[in-house]
DNA sequence: CTGAAAGCGCTAACAA
DNA sequence: TTGTTAGCGCTTTCAG
């Protein structure tokens, strides 16, 4: 009633256990006679090759860790799709991790988890890294990539959109609508992806000759985005016409207070432009003008820099940076002059 | 430069290598002096017990393979979420497997894989599983828990919410709502949760003495559920005033494609009920009325029954079976009378 | 309670 | 190319 190791197909097959090993590790040399006998014992007595024992010995599990806050934002169920699919493809598997509460003592322990577990590699999607766990990783040749999130420590990898531009051209195109009041209710301040957004935004305000009609953290959190919008249309006088929200998960929360509490029209009372460009921006009641985020790209890199890395843990790391654009949808309009 | 082991602590804590997997074995007999002594020494080399290793002799890795389709819809990325909460609660890890073409050979190797990894258990979410797999799980000892999903096959076990009452609840309270052109977009007919919603309709409706108003499978999938939406207004005649979809997901397409396309009211024209309650359903823009499926008790469930299966194999098979509940939001609304 | 010793199922030298 | 042998790092008998 136990698994079938090696030794049972050997012993059929009539050949060394050793042989049986070969035949299922790519790159050993076998010759195809052994290599059909051992094949056959082995569809018969329905035998796979234990990856557990075979992670002991090579070092190498097959396994990549995959840490993100959460799913709530489409942006990552997204993002966790794409990487699936496409480490799939390099026969890599992904152990996942949902840290919503991001604080560095969950950050130990899940890490802590990973090491216990092999993984070849962690991807960790919007998650802050102490500078602490990085120098622990790197004793132990664990790679580590940050998935839309860069650090300015140098010496780890990461893949990004280029957000700073993005958030000039997002706001840019307001401008060049017509906008003149303004508003960014900007990503959490304490990632990277927030405050360059927000600095591209600022810049591109003072650049033009413009004072934003407020700037409030939306922490990347729906409730929050709604009260910030509260707040935007209750406190300021005269309220913005224009809001560049710091993605489109809060944008949407945005577009809801507009149009069911504050009984604003979008995009006639007021545009609103998100960033990311995920799937629900599309949708008919949302239609939101955005800022893509190239995930096919963002995950094509990633996988390819994991792939160097695991190879090679004293890779030079590498920090990708990759232009997103403009999608013009229905939630954003020209004003008229003299409003 | 390696990673410490067992026998690194034994040396510097002066004991022996088994004294040290002791201490990190819970169960094993200790004297508290020797763990301290052993816990001293580990901290020190900064040593984790290597869990590959473990599983080799345990035969137990601690691992869940978690199978589900997609997470485009919002209750599966939602579902994954829960169970790794209480999934980590029982120390507990994912491996997570997208599979999107769920063919039985897609199937099969997914199980290939789950396989080599020697996880403890299979939560197969939204995924049909063939009685062959079923087979071949059990001849392994590997349990296998269907969530949201059930088989007629009793020797497996299930967790859902009660569909087919569920779907008598909506459909009654479209009627008792004065509804009389009554259509249901059906989630895929071939899925259980497809068929026990699409049968509990049908019911109602002819206890009703109603005729329905159309019935399409919109397979669980957007772009269908719109196509469908958009011959359920062309090609019935006169067209449904009420429409129970199959599941939320499916509902918010129906929804934009009334209102921006169709340019038709909800509720004022057409009411709309879906199946889920799913976060989005309480956004603003859509207001879905809908059927709740109770997650966390579903996801408590689905634990407690893997313990179990993991405890003992051969325990015997359950079919939980949860009732949700009538969520009553904006999307529906009494007719007015000689419509 | 403790240490010595025997493997878990496999890969990777090594010699043939 | 093949079989033999020695481990990977750990848990688990078995004596003491």
């Amino acid at each position: 009633m136990s698994r079938t190791t090696s030794i049972d197909v050997a012993l059929r097959a009539g050949v060394s256990q050793s042989a049986v090993s070969r035949t299922f590790t790519k790159g050993a040399s076998v010759s195809p006679k052994t290599s059909r006998l051992v094949l056959k014992a082995a569809n018969e007595l329905n035998y796979r090759p234990n990856a557990i024992a075979r992670s002991l010995i090579t070092g190498k599990s097959k396994i990549i860790a995959l840490v993100v806050a959460y799913l709530d934002n489409q942006f990552y169920s997204s993002a966790v799709q794409v990487l699936s699919k496409a480490l799939k493809q390099e026969d890599y598997h992904i152990l996942i991790f949902l840290t919503p509460n991001a604080t560095d003592k969950e950050a130990q322990k899940v890490v802590n988890e990973l090491i216990d577990y092999q993984v070849d590699c962690i991807i960790a999607a919007s998650v802050a890294v102490s500078n602490s766990l990085v120098g622990r990783c790197k004793s132990l040749n664990l790679p580590i990539i940050l998935f839309n999130r860069h650090q300015n420590n140098s010496s780890i990898s990461s893949v990004t959109s280029n957000n700073f531009l993005g958030a000039k051209q997002a706001t840019q195109y307001l401008i060049d609508l017509g906008h003149k009041r303004i508003a960014h209710i900007t990503g959490w301040q304490g990632s990277s992806t927030g405050l360059d957004r927000a600095r591209g935004f600022e810049l591109t305000m003072k650049r033009n000759g413009l004072v934003p009609a407020g700037v409030i953290d939306g922490m990347y959190k729906r409730e929050v985005a709604m009260q910030a919008t509260r707040h935007l249309f209750t406190e300021f006088s005269p309220p913005p016409d224009a809001i560049f929200v710091g993605n489109d998960h809060m944008a949407f929360a945005v577009m809801d207070v507009i149009r069911e509490e504050l009984r604003l029209k979008i995009p006639e009372d007021v545009s609103v432009i998100g960033y990311d460009n995920v799937p629900l921006a599309d949708w008919g009641s949302y239609n939101l003008s955005t800022i893509s985020q190239p995930l096919n790209e963002m995950v094509n890199a990633t996988v390819k820099q994991m792939i160097k890395l695991v190879d090679n843990p004293k890779a030079s790391p590498v920090q990708v940076k990759i232009n997103g654009n403009l999608i013009v949808r229905k939630s954003t309009r020209k004003r008229k002059i003299n409003v």
